[in-house]
Formats: C-alpha cells, structure tokens, sequence
DNA sequence: TAAATAGTGTCTCTCAGACAATATCGA
DNA sequence: TCGATATTGTCTGAGAGACACTATTTA
C-alpha cells in the first residue's frame, strides 16, 4: 500500500436524453445543434452536466430537458450508463441516459434557448451520413430498440393516438415505431385479445372513402397481456 | 447567466458487482464485510472507486473482483446505474453495477484480501432481516431478476452442469434460479425443442435407485428459440 | 416383486400467421 | 354499380401445461 493517502480520481457527470416522438407517420428523435466545442455545429442529443453536487440525476435531465428543449412533464425512464474513458475529448465524462417517448410534443419554440433544437427521423439520425456527437448515435440506437420492446408488453401506443382513436390509427403507430407493415386482420384480433388495452366507443366517420371505422379509446391496462408481439 | 465562470460538479464514481453462482442447489451472490466506514461491518458488494481519471468502468470492475474476491476471468455484463443524492455518506457517488452469473467459482481463501468475501444465498440477502451497505438489496434485487430473464433466453443454464449432464441435472439449474418446481415431462419436452441447445451422447448409471439417465453436451446455441418459458 | 427415477405420448388451450368472406361507406 | 376500407371468421401449426403411461434400474 502507498504510505501517501489516496484519494479516489473526480469524474464529471453528464446526462442524456433521448426524446422519441411521432411525427408525420416516422418515429422521429429530438436533437440540439451544438453551438460550442467539442463537436461545434454538429447534432447531439439535448444534455448536459450535473449543476451540482446534490442534484439528482433524473432531476438533472429534467432541468436539461427544459433548459434545451423548452419541454416539460414528460415521462423519463433510466436508459443506461455511458462512461468510456476519450468519449468525450474535455475529460472524464460518464453520461447517464435517459428515455422519453411521447406525443404531442410542440415543435421547438424559435427565439428561446430552445431554437437550437429540432426533430429528426431516427432512420436519418441513426443513418452513419449523419454527423453526431460524441457516441450519441449508439445512444440513440439503444433508446429506439427499448421504445420497440415497450410497445411490445405495454399500452404506450395509445398515448400516440387521440383520445379516441379507430383501430388502423393504432396500428399506423405500431407501423411507424416497429419499421414493419402488419395485418390488419390479425392485427385486429390480436389488439382486440390483449386484456383491458382498449375499450370500445362509438362509429365515426371516414373523410374520404371507405366503410367508417368504429372508434376505441384506452383501456386501464399498461401491461399488456398476451403481448402485442413483433413480426 | 452567471458573470463568474460555472464549473460542473466532480463526483465520485464507484463500481459494484453482484456475482451470482450456483453452491449448494441455491442462487447466491458474493458478498463482502466491510472493514472501514461507513457500514463497518455490514455486508456489502465487492466493488470500490474508480483508481484513477482513466481507467475503464469495466475494467474497474474486474479489478475490484480481483482484489476483493480473488476472481479473474468472469463474462460482466453492465447492470444499471445508481446515482441517487444520499445513497452515501461520503459524498456524492454514482455507482455502476455489473452482473456476472457463473458456475464454479471458488470459495474466497482465507489469509488472502479475498478473506471478507463469503456466499450467501440470494434469499437470504433479499430478507429484510439481512443488513446491507447503502442501496445493494437493490441492486441484487435488480441482478437476481437480470439472471432469471437470461436463463430464459440463452443457453446460460448449461454453464452450470458439468461437460456431460443429465437433463434432470439441468432442471434443477433452473428451479434453483427460478425458486419453482418444474414438471420434469414438460421440461424435456420444451428443453429438446429448443433448437441446438443440448446434443445427446450416452447414458450413464445414476449412484443411488432409478433407471440411468442420458446424457447431454451443451449445444452449438447460444440464444434459445424457442425460449424456456418462466411459469 | 416394489420403489424410484427416466422418458414418451396425449389432450386441451391459446396464440400466431395466412387469407377468405362479408359489411358499409363514397362516388 | 365499383372501389376502398373495416371487421369477422376460418384454417393450420407451434408451443404450454396437465398428466397417463411405459421403461429401466436398484433393493
């Protein structure tokens, strides 16, 4: 043992948040541009480093979410550590990754601190011709495979909906966020079969042609049973 | 904006590891009694600070498991983070938890660093009745069902049997894991259909009464289709 | 022989995927 | 009427759990 006292090393901690929202029928990631160095002028996901030291960490991403994005009341979910020594060039910076995925998030509000952020379709973000920083582009990898799973065993897909919504507009969401196409008729069954996930309302109208559409809305359940499963 | 320069915050960055194996037809987990404060005295999960600025999380890890347990050479595998203000006196400290799961680990020998180091079934460490260091029921809670997901998927359940195993030999890998009983029919039917998970070679004699079991070889698989199913 | 463990077969459900058939709208 | 979309139904096959039954050993 060193006779000298040691002291364990100081690391800076950061956090980051991947926003996931549905946009246009594409499940689309929010991104800041950063306006200083490292990586200036390149996108990243919206974060930042603990302000101090008694700050808790979900709080953190909270304030970075606000700061950055202009967004608040949103659900947070602990997405994984990223704590690579050289990830990020000023120093020993360990990134705490946080998940949300919502609807209805307003487009960023130009003329705030949030006019440096913006949607982007995760297949863009995800697509190696987009210049991210740090190891934002695996972060973001991980936080799109988790918001798949949880469509899979939760009732999340109808938070993108309306509040009623008809059951072709529940499977656009499943559609959009899976990358896949699905059955309708099977869909149909298989919705229909998952325990408390939906409840039946009235029939509505089509703008356009074909037979109207009977309408849902969500059921008490979050967990879903049977599953909804992926192709 | 602040006129003076802000500085983010330094904290403390630790690693934390639940080693689990199988002794005795039981899950425990390593565990250590700490020497110093604070929890002097309390059981605890091997791990410590990071050495210095530049040193691996990971290899933190194994480190740690070196010197607290006298263990190399274990497969970890990233666990979570635990950040919370307050979960140490000490100051500020983020934890990173990995999990490694594995059979034939030695007893921790006495005489050497590895002398604090003791099993303790999984079930007893959960009890309320057990005291723990900081937040680690926890994160043994969160590793215990971590192990129980993987052995429904991959083939890790075959790590705990010897080269050549019978499949009850197996059966009891998973009760042990699961805290279930198991209809042994049902269990060979679904572990045989699970494809390239174990191969067939010889029978064997059974020391005590009953008629010789086969034997089976762990298979090429490493990700089971179709999964073994928790009940 | 009995007791004990190993292994096979069978029955019933539930669910998945494919897709035929019917219903109800607008034009 | 037709074209389009919604909804129901049907068939087949895989897998799960319950459990009867057969096989092979030791005592």
């Amino acid at each position: 043992m060193p006779a000298d006292e040691w002291r364990p090393p100081s690391i800076l901690l950061a956090v980051d948040l991947v926003i996931l929202t549905l946009r246009d029928a594409h499940l689309t990631v929010l991104l800041v541009q950063r306006g200083t160095d490292p990586y200036r002028g390149a996108l990243a996901l919206p974060g930042g480093f603990l302000r101090d030291e008694h700050e808790d960490i979900e709080a953190a991403a909270r304030r970075e979410l606000s700061e950055e994005a202009g967004l608040a009341d949103v659900h947070l979910e602990p997405l994984g550590v990223y704590g690579e020594p050289g990830r990020d060039p000023r120093g020993r910076v360990v990134s705490v990754a946080y998940l949300a995925i919502s609807p209805h998030l307003p487009e960023p509000v130009a003329g705030t601190d949030a006019a440096g952020a913006s949607w982007t379709p995760v297949d863009d973000a995800l697509s190696a011709t987009t210049a991210l920083a740090f190891d934002h582009r695996r972060i973001i990898a991980d936080g799109v495979e988790r918001a798949r799973a949880k469509l899979e065993h939760t009732a999340l897909a109808t938070a993108f909906c309306a509040e009623t919504f008809t059951l072709s507009e529940l499977q656009q969401v499943y559609e959009a966020v899976w990358g896949v196409e699905l059955d309708p008729r099977n869909f149909y069954r298989k919705v229909q079969g998952a325990r408390g996930f939906i409840v039946a309302e009235g029939p509505m109208r089509k703008p356009s042609n074909g037979r109207p559409a009977r309408l849902f809305r969500a059921g008490p359940v979050k967990e879903l049973y049977p599953p909804m499963t992926r192709p």
